[in-house]
DNA sequence: CCCCATAGGTACTTTTTAGTATCTACCCCA
DNA sequence: TGGGGTAGATACTAAAAAGTACCTATGGGG
């Protein structure tokens, strides 16, 4: 049996839901199930390998859970098991926190933007300057 | 000026916030100042490279504060900004989460460990099964 | 004179991560 | 027969991230 060793849990939740892409897929999973395409459509530029690889290895934590309709064409649907639900919270915030963050950098005369504002909660920034 | 597009706003945390690195580093800033050594100290394994490249960007991204003491041998403090401070419910968050998986993941026989718990809110996990 | 401690810069190499291209399977429909 | 539509596997390549090794500066102390 290999051993883990982490120095902070930090470390160990990056390791579950960092790099490029898994923040984003479990972002859009938080609002429910998908399948492959509609994830594949809602992430412009993920790849097929990647999409899958990453959903694989969210499996594996427990994070997301995979369900096959035996159909033909064949139908996949992805959600967040009722674990991966206890990360929504951290989710949403991660989410809002990005969208003050580019409106903060575009009032300070940034070329930055930002296509798909999906969380919006309210008109109070938790930052404002 | 260079242009950058984003889809989903925490595609743009990530890119402020991620990496093997960053996160620790600002998980351990968030209780206070600290001087280089003090960090190199609290992050075992992270080299001097690393540990000054991440908290430049950091300062760039106007998250990280790095104050300068004029005196031999050099002397520099580190600290989050007034707006680095904004993600501290977050920071904290992602630490409590990777703590509690550990002992999710221990309790279901994995051999993990983690060596610094240093956020025990209180007794009662965001998710027990 | 040389080494200590401090903080940091930089060229180069290795490792990790991500992207590309091509392959499978299945049934329907024209 | 040969597409379309769905989901996915895999070998190979490219790019990004991290690690290694070695260099700087400064003043004090032995």
């Amino acid at each position: 049996m290999k051993q883990a060793i982490y120095n902070i849990g930090v470390e160990n939740t990056m390791k579950i839901i960092g790099g490029k892409w898994k923040p984003i897929i479990l972002c859009h999973l938080k609002h429910g199930a998908m399948r492959t395409g509609e994830l594949r459509r809602a992430i412009p530029n993920i790849t097929q390998k990647m999409l899958t690889q990453q959903l694989r290895e969210l499996e594996d934590d427990d994070i997301v859970n995979r369900k096959v309709y035996n159909q033909i064409p064949p139908k996949v649907e992805y959600s967040l098991t009722a674990y991966g639900q206890s990360l929504n919270k951290i989710l949403e915030e991660l989410c809002v926190w990005g969208e003050n963050d580019i409106d903060r950098r575009k009032a300070n005369g940034e070329n930055i933007i930002l296509l798909n504002r999906e969380d919006v909660p309210n008109d109070s920034l938790p930052y404002a300057d």
